[in-house]
DNA sequence: CGGTTCATTGATTCGCGTCAATGCAGGTGG
DNA sequence: CCACCTGCATTGACGCGAATCAATGAACCG
């Protein structure tokens, strides 16, 4: 079926799931307040419950490629996402990482400008792109919504260029920690030990180094005693003031 | 006056501005049909027009600074613009230019994510921010156009992303020289040869590279055959084909 | 328990940065 | 009209931070 993603849909959308997505679904729904839908009213988010679908995917499955036509806006409810672009010989820069609460396509455009892709399982509300475009011609607080979302995006996309044009690579690794705490903490998750779902290469694409070069900073910043590595899948911030002097490329 | 940009506000709105403002003013404008005020019919251009005070800029004066309460949104006239953030040891990448017909400030943020600076003679036409967002409550169109040109900004920083993060220095270049063509281009301005408003060292800051290294590369594809520089503020892109398979990491 | 994947560590290379000198145009005053 | 300055831009010599290439280690898993 063409306008579903690719790669195993593990758990499909079940019957609870459409059961719930009919009757009360949003109502217990963890990111509700962090996320796009934080300023509909109860009746504008039955209007929006009628175009939603809830997805759910397996780690590693590709939501849409880039330059794809764009079928659907999605809201991640839970997991996390990459997205990236790709030159012909393959070098990759991811452009962004999506938690909880955050919202894939603001910009609203017709076709993909990335790549997403799943890092880990993800639950996802699903729109489609058509009938959220109509919808907010009903509800102007949601594009509103919408162009408030876009506006973080794109401080938090200048702050990135900030980053990849001028910092050295201990000043990106820092600056990365400190980011994804920021975020954990926002949507109410353990910032310390912060936990990381991605790959070390991940996070060199994110950051435009390689992989051996972030493994180096890492073991750097532990030496120094600013973090600590109890697994690879997670920092202790030791040092965060540290961390904040160097991110600000003290 | 806190409310208005430093440096030599030089030849301040005149009295035949006023009087162009007040009456037929946006009939004549060379960018009305490319800038954010296409989709407004001539009653609404006529409420923006209540809100708008043309503004006119030397050369090198900056519009506001990083960090500032943001009190207006601009849209670009004539002149360029560039945009910049530092680190504090003054390290500095330039996040954008603005060229006629750009808007300064689509986000709508409370204060200003990055520094503005006029690059040439620059004329403005200036809103206040809290007056804007009034409108936009009474102009669904006009929050809609803002959001596409989010959309737009947004897609042109993933680019940007993708070019600090993995492209060489003769990419960076190649690929910022067809920027500049695209969007003269796409104003119907001269795109060939094309006009470099902007020093070396804003080019520098803007690719993430040093004047040195700009200088030279562009050296490196003169002597290529790929450009050819009559002067140094004028480029003329003699092999574009070279150029566009540079650009995307050929 | 062998195989696979990913992270770490080491040795070496290289593209771009740094430092320094020279070139070149535009402005200014004698 | 020219000497001089001043602010870019270019060019050259050299160094360094991160990339590349290569090996080893550690976790996971069928």
């Amino acid at each position: 079926m063409s306008t579903s993603p690719r790669g195993q849909e593990a758990a499909r959308t079940t019957t609870a799931d459409r059961l719930r997505a009919f009757e009360s679904p949003c109502d217990d729904c963890a990111i509700r307040e962090t996320s796009v839908c934080e300023v509909l009213d109860p009746a504008q988010l039955a209007r929006l419950r009628t175009i939603t679908t809830v997805v759910r995917l397996d780690p590693h499955s590709t939501l849409f490629q880039e330059g794809e036509a764009a079928e659907h806006l999605s809201n991640v409810v839970e997991g996390a996402v990459k997205l990236y672009k790709l030159l012909p010989d393959g070098r990759r820069q991811i452009t962004g990482f999506l938690f909880p609460g955050d919202f894939l396509g603001v910009a609203l455009n017709k076709t993909y400008a990335y790549s997403a892709e799943a890092i880990t399982k993800l639950r996802l509300c699903r729109f489609p792109r058509q009938r959220m475009e109509n919808l907010l011609k009903e509800l102007p607080n949601l594009e509103h919504r919408l162009l408030e979302m876009a506006g973080n995006e794109l401080v938090a996309a200048q702050d990135q260029m900030l980053l990849l044009g001028r910092k050295t690579a201990r000043e990106r690794l820092a600056s990365f920690l400190l980011m994804l705490a920021r975020r954990a903490r926002a949507r109410g998750q353990p910032e310390n030990p912060l936990p990381l779902p991605m790959s070390r290469a991940d996070i060199a694409d994110y950051l435009g180094l390689t992989i051996e070069t972030v493994s180096r900073t890492f073991t750097q910043l532990r030496k120094d005693g600013t973090i600590a590595l109890p697994e690879q899948t997670r920092v202790e911030l030791v040092n965060r003031a540290k961390l904040e002097e160097l991110a600000e490329g003290g």
